[in-house]
Order: C-alpha cells, then sequence, then structure tokens
DNA sequence: GATTGCGCCGATCTCTGT
DNA sequence: ACAGAGATCGGCGCAATC
C-alpha cells in the first residue's frame, strides 16, 4: 500500500475531527494495548506525511479490528459477527424491538464481564450517513445484539470473551427462534420500556411484529446513484474511520486496501463495517464486490450509451440491450437504414447527375465529396470534376476539414460518436429527446467540462480499435449518415460545439500565451498561486461548517514529483464531476496511456483486475517506469504526437499578435485558474489542446452534416423543380 | 502435486421503473 | 407484466507457496 500516491486525503482528514466527531480517545487505548495485524503497520516509510497517516489509518484499523474477527485467525470472520449498537439502527427500530434489545443488553449485562466498561466503548455515534438510502438493515442481523469487545483485556481474556458473545449471540438466537416458532411461549423478560398492556395484546402484537421481522427475508437496498451522491465529501463510515476522500475511487482503494485487507497481510476482514451494514461474506471478492453498495462509484461505463455500471457483469448484461439481435435494436435499426438507404439514394442521385453535367474540368481527379466512410472512398464518382468555382471553395473546405480525419477516420469518427454521446447528442440515445433540453446551449469550458472531457478522452482511448470499428458501425454506419441527425438536433448541437470550441480556444490561448511568456517559471507561478489557494483554502475553512476537502499540494508535486503526480493533482480538484467517473489512472498521459497495453483503464473494458484491487501492482506503476518505452509507442500511434504538433503549430502562429495583451493575462491567469481551477503546468496546456480537437473534431463533422443535409435537401427541390416540368406518371 | 489465496465470471434472486 | 439494473453467491482458473 502506497499512501504516498494521495497523501494529502489521509493528512486532511484529520482535519474535521470535530465535525465527524469520532471520539479517537478510546480507540487509542485499544490499539495501544492489543497488537492488531495491521496493513499500515507495514508502512515503512518515514515522512511526517506518513507518521499522520499512519495515526489515522490506524484508528481506521482499530475499526476493522474492533471487530471480533481480526484476532489472527483468518477464518474468524466466519464464525463471529457483531453489531454495533448505532443510533442509526435503534432509530430504525420500533419501540417493541427496542425493548426487546433492552432487555437482551440487560441479560448481557448480568453476565459477569466487564460489560460496564464495554458500554462506553460504544458510545461513538456515526454521523449521517452520505447516502441514507444505504442504511439498510437486515433483519436478520438485528437479533445480533452483541457488545464490542474490550480490548483492554489480554488474547486469552479476549477469546473467553468472545467465547461468552457467542453464547449470548446463540443464546438469543435460540431464544429468538423458539419464539418464532412457538409464540405463544414468548417471554419479555424484564425489559422496562414495555407497555403496561395485558399480555395477550403485548403477545398478538409481538407474534406480529417478529412474523414480519423474522420470517420475512431482509430486503436488499437497491440505490441508484444521483448526482448529488457524487458531489461529495466521500467519507468512509467503515467503523470509526471517517477519513474523508476526493474519489469515491480513492474511497474505494481506502475500503479494499485498509479495511478488507488481504489474506497475505494477515488483516482480512470478511465482515462488512460500513455503518450499520453487518453483512459477512465468505470471499474477499464478494465484499469487495459488495463495498461497491456503499461507494457510488460506477466505473464500468456503457459505449454505446450514458449509462454507467458497478461491476463488468452488469455492463455486460446491459450490453446486451445493445446487440444487434436484441429486439428494440431490429425495430431501430430497420427504420433507420430504411431511412439513411433513402437519402443516400438521393444524394448519389444528386451527384451523379450534377457531375455528368459540370461544366469544366479544373484539375486532376481528386475526390469530389466528402466521405469518411473508408469503403466508399474510392467511389465511382470520385475522378468527377468539381462543377464550378463555388463548388471550388466548397472542396477546398471540404479537403481542410478532411485533412482532420485522413490519417485515421476510424478513430476520429470514434472520438465523434463519444462526444456526441456523452453530451447527448446523439441521435442514436435514447435520452436524447428528454435530456437535450436540460444541456446548456452556451456551454462553458469549466472545471466540470475539463473533468468531462478528460472522461471522454479516457474512454476513448481506451477502446480497442476493434471496438471503436464496430460502435462506430453501429452508431453510424457511413461516416456521412446525415440522416443520423435530424434537423432540430443538428443545429442545437452545431450550436453547443460552436459554443464549447469558443470557450476552449479562449481558454487555450490564454494558457499557451502564458505558457509561452512564462517558459520556465511555471513552478515557481505554481507555487504562488498554491499559496494564494491555500490562503483561500483556509478562509473558507475558517468560514464553512463542513468539513474541507482534501486538498492536494502542487506546489510540492511539481518539484519532486513525476508528471504523472501532477497529472493526478489536476484530475483529483476539488471540483468533482456530477456523472460517473473512470478509474483515470495515476500515471496518466495522452500518448503513454493511448498506447501502452498495460494501461489500467484498459484493463477496466478487458477485465475487472483493476477493480478488484488485486494484489498485483498497478499497471500504471509500470508506466511510470517505462515511460520512455511508451512514448516511443506514441510514434505508432495512429493520432500521433506529430499530427497533435502541427495543429499546435499552426494555432500558436495565429496567437502571436498582442504582446502587451499577453502581460495583461499573465496578471490575470491566477483569476482565470481559480475560476478553472487548474493548476498552471504544461499539461494542463496539453490537456486543454487535446479538448480543443477533440471538440473540433466534432464541429467539423456537425458542420459537414448540415452541409449534406444542405445538399440533400437541393437533391429534394432540383427534384419537385424538376419533376414540375414533366406530366407526372403515375405507375400502376 | 496439493493447498491456498485471489480474482473473474456466470447464474440467480430481488427490486425498481415503465 | 416485463425489462433492466442491483446485489449475492458459487464454480472455476491461475499463481504462489509448501
Amino acid at each position: 500500500m502506497n499512501y504516498n500516491l494521495h497523501p494529502v486525503s489521509y493528512l486532511n482528514a484529520q482535519q474535521p475531527a470535530n465535525i465527524s466527531a469520532p471520539s479517537n480517545n478510546n480507540i487509542s487505548t485499544v490499539t495501544n494495548t492489543v497488537n492488531i495485524p495491521s496493513s499500515n503497520s507495514n508502512n515503512s516509510t518515514n515522512s511526517a506525511i506518513d507518521m499522520e497517516v499512519d495515526n489515522v489509518s490506524s484508528t481506521s484499523n482499530s475499526s476493522t479490528s474492533s471487530s471480533p474477527n481480526n484476532n489472527g485467525s483468518p477464518h474468524s470472520s466466519f464464525t463471529s459477527q457483531s453489531t454495533a449498537n448505532s443510533p442509526v439502527v435503534d432509530a430504525k427500530r420500533n419501540p417493541q424491538q427496542q425493548a426487546q434489545q433492552q432487555s437482551t443488553q440487560q441479560e448481557a449485562h448480568q453476565q459477569p464481564s466487564s460489560a460496564s466498561t464495554q458500554q462506553t466503548s460504544q458510545q461513538i455515534q456515526p454521523p449521517q450517513s452520505l447516502h441514507p438510502q444505504l442504511n439498510h438493515y437486515p433483519t436478520y442481523l438485528q437479533s445480533h445484539s452483541s457488545q464490542q469487545p474490550n480490548y483492554s483485556y489480554n488474547q486469552q481474556q479476549q477469546q473467553q470473551q468472545q467465547q461468552q458473545q457467542q453464547q449470548q449471540q446463540q443464546q438469543t438466537e435460540n431464544d429468538q427462534s423458539v419464539n418464532n416458532y412457538f409464540p405463544q411461549q414468548t417471554t419479555f423478560g424484564n425489559a422496562p420500556t414495555l407497555p403496561t398492556t395485558s399480555t395477550n395484546e403485548i403477545r398478538k402484537s409481538m407474534v406480529s411484529q417478529q412474523e414480519q421481522t423474522v420470517i420475512k427475508p431482509p430486503k436488499k437496498t437497491y440505490k441508484k446513484i444521483k448526482a448529488e451522491d457524487l458531489r461529495g465529501p466521500f467519507r468512509c463510515l467503515w467503523g470509526d474511520c471517517r477519513i474523508i476522500f476526493e474519489t469515491p475511487e480513492k474511497l474505494y482503494d481506502h475500503l479494499c486496501d485498509d479495511h478488507v485487507g488481504r489474506k497475505s497481510s494477515n488483516n482480512l476482514s470478511l465482515t462488512c463495517n460500513w455503518e450499520d451494514c453487518r453483512i459477512t461474506t465468505v470471499k474477499r471478492d464478494h465484499i469487495t464486490s459488495h463495498l461497491r453498495v456503499h461507494v457510488p462509484l460506477k466505473p464500468f461505463h456503457c459505449d454505446l450509451c450514458p449509462k454507467s455500471f458497478k461491476r463488468p457483469q452488469d455492463l455486460k448484461k446491459h450490453s446486451k440491450i445493445h446487440a444487434d439481435d436484441h429486439p428494440k435494436k431490429l425495430k431501430r435499426a430497420q427504420r433507420e437504414l430504411l431511412k439513411q438507404q433513402q437519402r443516400e439514394a438521393k444524394q448519389k442521385s444528386k451527384l451523379y447527375s450534377g457531375a455528368l453535367t459540370s461544366k469544366k474540368y479544373i484539375g486532376g481527379g481528386y475526390e469530389y465529396g466528402y466521405n469518411n466512410n473508408p469503403n466508399e472512398v474510392n467511389s465511382s464518382y470520385t475522378t468527377y470534376p468539381s462543377i464550378n468555382q463555388q463548388h471550388q471553395d466548397l472542396y477546398d473546405q471540404q479537403q481542410n476539414r478532411k485533412r482532420r480525419f485522413e490519417n485515421n477516420s476510424q478513430h476520429n469518427m470514434y472520438v465523434v460518436n463519444s462526444i456526441l454521446n456523452d453530451f447527448n447528442f446523439h441521435p442514436m440515445n435514447n435520452d436524447f429527446q428528454t435530456k437535450k433540453l436540460k444541456q446548456d446551449v452556451n456551454p462553458q469550458y469549466n472545471m466540470e467540462m475539463f473533468n468531462k472531457l478528460n472522461h471522454i478522452e479516457d474512454h476513448i482511448h481506451t477502446q480497442p480499435p476493434q471496438q471503436q470499428q464496430a460502435q462506430v458501425g453501429q452508431h453510424n454506419p457511413s461516416f456521412g449518415a446525415a440522416a443520423a441527425f435530424t434537423n432540430g438536433n443538428i443545429y442545437e448541437a452545431e450550436k453547443f460545439f460552436n459554443s464549447l470550441s469558443n470557450s476552449i480556444d479562449m481558454q487555450y490561448q490564454t494558457l499557451s500565451s502564458q505558457y509561452q511568456t512564462q517558459g520556465g517559471q511555471i513552478p515557481q507561478q505554481q507555487a504562488q498561486a498554491q499559496a494564494q489557494a491555500q490562503q483561500a483554502h483556509q478562509q473558507a475553512q475558517q468560514q464553512s461548517l463542513y468539513p474541507s476537502l482534501p486538498q492536494l499540494s502542487s506546489s510540492a508535486s511539481t518539484s519532486t514529483k513525476s508528471n504523472d503526480s501532477i497529472l493526478s493533482t489536476n484530475h483529483n480538484s476539488s471540483y468533482l464531476p456530477s456523472y460517473p467517473q473512470i478509474n483515470r489512472p495515476l500515471g496518466n498521459t495522452y500518448f503513454n496511456h493511448h498506447h501502452s497495453g498495460l494501461n489500467p483503464v484498459a484493463m477496466e473494458f478487458g477485465g475487472v483486475s483493476t477493480y478488484q484491487k488485486s494484489g498485483q501492482s498497478l499497471p500504471h506503476e509500470e508506466d511510470e517506469e517505462d515511460s520512455e518505452i511508451t512514448s516511443d509507442d506514441a510514434s505508432e500511434s495512429s493520432y500521433s504526437e506529430e499530427e497533435f504538433d502541427d495543429e499546435y503549430e499552426e494555432d500558436e502562429d495565429e496567437e502571436e499578435e498582442d504582446d502587451d495583451e499577453e502581460e495583461e493575462e499573465a496578471d490575470d491567469v491566477h483569476v482565470l485558474f481559480n475560476k478553472l481551477s487548474i493548476s498552471k503546468d504544461p499539461f494542463n496546456l496539453q490537456d486543454v489542446s487535446k479538448h480543443r480537437e477533440m471538440i473540433k473534431l466534432v464541429c467539423d463533422y456537425i458542420k459537414e452534416q448540415i452541409e449534406k443535409e444542405k445538399s440533400s435537401s437541393d437533391v429534394q427541390e432540383e427534384e419537385k423543380s424538376s419533376s414540375s416540368l414533366y406530366p407526372t406518371i403515375a405507375a400502376f
């Protein structure tokens, strides 16, 4: 376990201790008296951060080990399930259940054990859940009312105590089972809060209640992740651990690594201690899969629709509805195919007629029209000359756009499809009609958009070429399939992406000019910006009632950490996206993660290993070591770095205009970055450039579609006009 | 070669939304 | 009623260890 990956998350997690209010006093004594196997104890780093991390994480592990499962026996979690006396639990119980519970507790107090000391350890009240709907509490677990063990005893006393607890649990279960099957014999002991009604009424009510609570199987909680669930902060509610994480990915990692643990690390816990959930599994992957219930994390995205899923099986099952043999898919495909064939036939007929009646031959046999379908590039009319100068201008425009695609039209089409899909502009998207209304017509390139485009870019470059090809074929069988858009949709999309492109252009120009003027002074500027950000953060923290999100120190990372760390800093800002994020690898640069076969995100779609918290080292750690290899591989890219550089050079030439304005922009860059929440390093410039390029691809595509729409409408008009010259022949 | 830990994956059940 | 999504569980394979 490497806490150096995101140390500030742990470091700052101590700050809101007064808010989350887990009194660690009791816990600290626990950890001092009992040698609990802890994965964190293996952390041999000596930095100040790690020292504090150990303090915090020891709290978390003490909670983990506060369960009697972690007594060193690997399979101890099978034998006991402790249920904390959480007020959340008590709030859910009806008074009669509470009375029964109290009576059980009283009986437990009468046992010759240290119940009074145990009771003090139960005073830690967990705060309100981040996800109230997840507060499910299986009824069969409510019957397990055991006390937390007192770790001030030695191990032998612990074992005895655990045996007593097990006996108590068994006795309680036996009593309840007896009461269930022989309700007439139900007694309530000396429960103090029972109402003084007749015994028959109590018996009837209790019988009915027990029938409801025991006979009925525990209901599962099926929670849909909402936008508010993804805003964070993401607090670990495992036991007494209240560490706050920036992202659900980190929270999930923390849960799997620190709380579930591993058999090999001698800290495996197969009982979920998340709040009042006490679900016990028999295998580690089962509990890691179960943990997704508590974490709003859906890292498995559907490539054909905006939906995301928690588990790869869910995605796989969902993907069946996109299969070609799916009934809905077949009907829709038939309709789309018919429309498309009709329009293509009309378009081809016009092109044929126009070419055959062309007035003069201008140049060598170049392609007429703009068709990115690789199968139709050498179509029969490609060698016909253009018609006139107007067509020549149109041709030049088309060729300019086509240069963006011609190296790898398949990949670029996939980029366009992905972006249209993620922005709910894809015509094949079922939710388009409902979601498009919510789409901002004039989007701004803010941090949310930055993260979203990063997400899309991640998604794009983790798809194998075969899958991309298949998806392009499914989404848009022909590149020039203008029929995919309706008239209203395409103009809305044009407006949306043009506005976004303009916004990105502005940011890009500012960033690029600032980068050129600053040169090697970026780290110093970053340090200043970081100092300002820390001041603002401290002020906000003083004013805010809520715990602050952990802040990553970009100034430190800039000088000491690798580029990958810087990237992770950028992408894990406090501005969290409002939609599920894939587990963006820490070793994330555009070109190496695009081409490296070791990409963990790529593994995401080929397997689950990245998310099932394999014991093997993460691939991106290897990427850091093999950065040279991956950069070399980038030269083989279909979307090569040279291609990007060419684009950048063109753009930068246009931007070398006003030096005075650049100085003013340099002064305002702090404001800009504060708005964007993007630290100023060249990688951000690269990210912005990538986003700029991506959106330009979409804009070009949309323009092309609009032109095709116009041309097809011209064909229709010509057909109408020409048909008016001749008598209508009716076919019988 | 046997054992064990671990992860992947399919089957199945349950719940939710239409 | 049905489809789709969420959740759980068991079988299986692989790698490490003995």
